[in-house]
DNA sequence: CGCGGCTTTGATGTTCATCAAGTAAAGTGG
DNA sequence: CCACTTTACTTGATGAACATCAAAGCCGCG
């Protein structure tokens, strides 16, 4: 399982930075690891003493609102740094991270991080870089889906699916309705009713969790009429 | 206006970390304004060159939707790294910043930033954390908000303002009404409605700009009921 | 003085959450 | 492997929360 860093094929362009001696302490430092989908990576309260990266799967990111339910803040892929939003500011854990697809990952020991941080200012800068990326993109991500309707919010999420994450018209949701509701902000039942008005209205098929899309354009359309 | 950092009353604990000739560059590299109220710092669209530090006043961070209507992201207040959010991630803001009342400001060149970044480790982590938590902290209200009803929005941006920002139980809003709803996500009719009840529940005072909190405990109430 | 922007209140309609009820699917224990 | 329980999914009916529309008073400013 453990793989030098010098070849890792998912080694993203963060720790394309590092010279070859710091390259090789990363090996030393790292651990892999391998979450099955609805399987807990780190938990609400958890202390912070790792950096998650994500090499292969898929994750969210959520935590329990005051209303006891569950809120997804957002979706994490491949070459994400999915501890970023915690790891720098708080001693635990302000979100719990799940994985909704079998995913692989690569653990770094947050003490090795910070002193690569403090010793290569270059490293510095692209992590500085990549956390600013991270937050603004959830941000406008939240921004927007409150900013839409219904109809406009289930467009946007079938459209995420198909072109940020699968790359593909036709693709398996990872998610249950309710947790789409979840991601979102609106209720199980609405969800199921627009996809249905969506699966009338010859937009896409349904087939259980598969989703297609057949009209694209609409789904454009009403993704940004809102 | 030129006051040498050194002695700079204002100075954060994030340049407490720096050494005494990176001190000393810091005056060289900097400049002070000052903007009035409604005079906007910078507009969505500009170049980032500069990085700008309230010392005093208070600023918006607004954004224009696709609905053609303003919106507010976040209120930023003294000590506040007020262009962290698009300073390392984009050649360009992505939103506009607009003083709210008359503020004063310091203006770092981002060339002589960076170049601290890289230099010094410990200043590097400093303003890593700084970005964490001020990013945390928009995504955590902006989760906040959007889960409360509209009474329980206004409550806590009643409390906001007198316990954050004015730490005082009267105090004079810096918003118009119709800013306050683009803070908070609901119309301006709306805000005055809510307003209106509370003054007549005996909640709060009402003197066109000026509010007076008369039952704190009925606002907290209100505010963590959502 | 008149115009536009801010504030206020009331009436109306839409959007959406909630409630209810039923079917299907998936996990659990004997 | 089957009965049992739970969880996910689905549809319809109802009502609450909220936006929109309309109208009027107020104030600052050219």
């Amino acid at each position: 399982m453990d793989i030098n860093c010098e070849n890792c094929e998912f080694r993203s362009l963060i720790f394309d930075g590092l010279k070859d001696d710091e390259t090789h302490l990363l090996s030393l430092n790292k651990s892999e690891k391998i979450y099955l989908k609805s399987e807990k990576l780190v938990g609400e309260g958890n202390s912070v003493n790792e950096f998650f990266y994500l090499k292969k799967g898929l994750v969210k990111l959520h935590k329990i609102g005051k209303d006891g339910k569950d809120h997804i803040i957002s979706i994490a892929q491949p070459n994400d740094f999915i501890s970023l939003l915690s790891v720098f500011s708080k001693p635990e854990y302000e979100y719990t991270i799940t994985a909704i697809e079998d995913s692989f990952v690569c653990i770094i020991k947050l003490d090795f991080l910070n002193k690569l941080i403090k010793e290569n200012g270059e490293f510095s800068i692209t992590i500085l870089k990549k956390m600013s990326e991270t937050y603004n993109n959830i941000i406008n991500t939240r921004f927007m889906i409150s900013n839409k309707h219904l109809r406009g919010r289930i467009a946007y999420i079938i459209l995420f699916f198909s072109e940020i994450i699968y790359n593909n018209t036709k693709f398996e949701l990872p998610l249950s309705r309710r947790e789409i509701g979840e991601l979102i902000n609106m209720t199980t039942e609405n969800v199921i009713r627009i996809l249905s008005e969506f699966r009338k209205d010859k937009v896409i098929n349904i087939d259980g969790k598969i989703i297609e899309i057949i009209n694209g354009d609409f789904l454009k359309k009403i993704c940004l009429a809102g």
